[in-house]
DNA sequence: GGCTTAGTATGGTATATACCAGTTGAGAAT
DNA sequence: ATTCTCAACTGGTATATACCATACTAAGCC
């Protein structure tokens, strides 16, 4: 079957190659598409084509009418570890950035109502960021807390880790997750955000926080870019629930 | 940005609308591209614009020139869970099947040989299996073993759950996983058995296993159907390594 | 310096068309 | 009834071309 008979793949292993090679360093600028399409004798659906597919596996992505770019090495992600973006990141030897983009109260969606089992309609604080690694935003965030748990919330200076604030003046902490893994096409929100097109694919981490004394504190939803990370997990063999 | 304004975004709803509402039921088939185009006064390649970003969202998927089709509801799967394939898809109200493609032993591929810390070409099993949800392909393994703790491990009924053959002769159960998630676009052996087009999207989900005394007994790669699985997990929050 | 503005380059979207390569089903041959 | 053959149909790949929307740049202005 498929590694070189069609011309898209062939082209495909060729920038593959150069990207293995090192001729095109992660976080490099590809040249344009009309540049590729002619060095390859080719149309430029073509050479998307094969740009689309390097997408597909995370070696290339692309900044909305910017270009096409090398992807850097992904930052391992483990949802079980009471750790923040923050030392997450700094323990992998990257620079992490955080941009708080908005935080307000408002009514449940429905999924929100859903995850944290509280009624139509309940008020619960939102948070919304955004988060990058050496510069590049990978990942945008939007967080719910049941106010129930956390009164006053919003007085407080979020620009801080949550699991400080969570601790210092609420004394809660995380104790139990769960967290469900989709791909998905990202939307409107998340790929303005992260700048990429709407719809091209991301990693959507829905994530269900429980603290010390097993209540459901808050749930989050992790857009990311599906290029940036790499999920993974250490745990404990469980017999059926 | 981006939810109605482009001609593709615009079927793309349409289609959309049309599988929410239950026009268009999942596992059927939706009428062939060309007929789709007409019916929106549009191209094919506009038409699979469409089509394509239904399919990142897992809404839709296709069969290599058969078709496009309606996704059936994801099944959902943990990895933490002591349970096998056909456990998980029956408790789920599905209808599980198993086929046994190839079994043999090898030279331990490299990434194999790192996974399971063995010297460079150590023989290994290898387990072939493509699995299926009411009939439908949905996941192709490879499994590898360390031969060292499976002695004969091919005279067995191979056809028998994988963990009822390591209780039984081997008294070797599943205590501890580690796993890493990664979207793919898949290779050429995954996608023709899974019967999908060459680097469309899937799931790759890399898991190494140890047993009750903590001894690193085998990995596996699931290539899974994008669409056909939620990736879930429900564990206590560990301090960071 | 800092601001505005127009031009250019880039990727994003779209039309029209053609041929290739498996799948399928109907009909012929057995 | 069973098998074989072939034509029709499906999605897969490819060419050629055009225009749109945004990002960037360099020139002009204050």
């Amino acid at each position: 079957m498929g590694q070189g008979k069609n011309q898209y793949q062939i082209i495909r292993t060729a920038l593959h190659e150069q990207i293995e090679s090192g001729a095109l360093k992660p976080g490099s600028k590809l040249p344009s598409e009309r540049l590729l399409s002619e060095k390859f004798s080719t149309t430029r659906i073509t050479l998307r084509e094969s740009l689309s597919s390097l997408e597909a596996d995370g070696l290339v992505y692309r900044e909305d009418r910017r270009g096409w770019f090398v992807s850097p090495e992904r930052v391992t992600y483990d949802p079980t570890v009471n750790a923040n973006f923050h030392t997450i990141v700094t323990h992998q030897g990257r620079v992490p950035g955080t941009r708080m983009l908005h935080a307000d109260l408002v009514p449940a969606p429905t999924r929100v109502q859903k995850l944290l089992q509280i009624p139509a309609l309940t008020p619960v604080y939102r948070l919304q960021r955004l988060r990058s690694v050496d510069g590049r935003n990978v990942l945008y965030v939007e967080n719910y807390m049941n106010p129930a748990y956390f009164p006053d919330l919003l007085q407080h200076d979020l620009s801080r880790s949550l699991s400080d604030i969570y601790q210092e003046h609420y004394n809660r902490r995380y104790a139990r997750v769960s967290f469900r893994l989709y791909p998905v096409g990202l939307n409107a929100e998340a790929s303005s955000h992260l700048k990429v097109t709407t719809g091209s694919s991301g990693l959507l981490v829905e994530r269900t926080n429980y603290d010390q004394s097993n209540l459901l504190i808050d749930c989050d939803f992790e857009y990311w870019r599906q290029d940036a990370v790499v999920i993974a997990a250490n745990t404990t063999i469980n017999p059926m629930a």
